[in-house]
DNA sequence: GTCAAGATGGTAACATTGTTACCCAATGAA
DNA sequence: TTCATTGGGTAACAATGTTACCATCTTGAC
């Protein structure tokens, strides 16, 4: 049998341990939910793809609600990263949360079927487990710990970075959703509305403008 | 054969004409939709509970798609009812802005996996018709119209209604989104995240507070 | 070194889905 | 009356997730 991919072989990965194969397959079926949208995304596309049968995904994933858990995780983990990333491309905490708030929807746009999966139901009847709100926390406190430089920036903003961030995350998740999801009524700019749904909460929440910096104690 | 089901049988709507048998059939897929989920929606379950075969679905929808496209509009047509009704509970349209966009979670949270088949892909591989985002767009005109009468009432506001209306409404969709599809990590109070989401826009657009009616004409 | 036991994984069957080919019946027009 | 057309039921088909069965391969005890 000739090998199917070139992306990733089964045979050739089984030598290397199991985490190796899991990885592999992860990333073969995030590769085919974005060539082909959830509809590609089946056990045997998978097996053909990876040259192996479809009895690897039940015994490394337990089945199809594993792999689709897997893909959930692997994609919390993508957006903790992306986020990460450009919070440590800014120098001033209070003015990298826009761009840190906006690179939500960057990354829906560059993944929109992984982005379905995370959070729209496109896997059917797909029941999330504690381990994927786990990843999900951990994409969260990438934004929760940039609210609680920019509040130590400028000595004030909010007392509960925590829910400062869901605040924030909510916010952008509306429009970034309606667009990529293509219910958008009334074309109109994804990005402006994603920025303007980002600056109504920091001003809401006091993060927007640099003032000043003033080197006060935090009591008042 | 028996009559399957109290709330439709198909043979007796054949009698009243083609309208009375879309209808009912779209009420019953709702009903079952709301019963046992997005899986439990099948042309077979339905045609059973109703009575018939699958083959109608065919003929009166066009297949599954068709009738996840009626059920969307359907859902789009319920909301923009509840909008409605909610908007006209209240005299001063300023006052009403809040819970006319809170109206959104509630109808969320009431209709689950319809919300999910408008909104997130709980169909799968549903492509949206032009005719299901036009009645998006009707539904969101309602909020629209309290967005223009606030202003109208306020003397001040945004100049664009529209542009209001759909930042109104992707700032409520997402906390309602989270929170419907069970992702929001850190269990937090929904309808306090969708109100300060609806607020912090209000604020925003300066439709939040009623200041003392001033009697100024709309020139500065 | 040998043999048994357990794990690994491929094949094929099964149940369920959407879909459609086939066919029957009814209804209306010529 | 007869024929054609349309509505509609049955059953078959293709694709999917899942699992029973079985071959093969490793591995550890003696």
């Amino acid at each position: 049998m000739k090998a199917a991919n070139v992306c990733f072989d089964y045979q050739m990965a089984r030598a290397a341990g199991d985490d190796v194969v899991r990885r592999g397959l992860l990333e073969l079926a995030a590769r085919l939910l974005a060539e082909g949208g959830p509809q590609a995304l089946t056990l045997r596309h998978l097996a053909q793809r990876a040259n192996c049968s479809t009895k690897v995904v039940y015994i490394l994933f337990g089945g199809k609600n594993g792999l689709s858990e897997g893909l959930k995780v692997e994609g919390f983990a993508r957006l903790r990263f992306t986020v990460e990333r450009e919070r440590r491309r800014h120098r001033d905490p209070v003015q990298a949360l826009l761009p840190v708030m906006l690179t939500y929807r960057s990354f829906a746009l560059a993944n929109r079927a992984l982005f379905g999966v995370m959070f729209g139901n496109a896997l059917p009847e797909h029941v999330p487990t504690e381990y994927s709100r786990q990843q999900a926390r951990l994409a969260l406190g990438a934004v929760e710990s940039s609210v609680a430089e920019a509040r130590a920036a400028l000595g004030a903003g909010p007392d509960d970075a925590r829910e400062a961030a869901v605040r924030l995350w909510a916010a952008v998740h509306g429009p970034v959703t309606l667009e990529v999801e293509g219910i958008m009524p009334f074309d109109r700019d994804g990005e402006r509305l994603a920025r303007l749904a980002v600056t109504d909460v920091l001003a809401s929440l006091r993060l927007n403008q640099p003032r000043a910096a003033t080197s006060l104690e935090k009591t008042p």
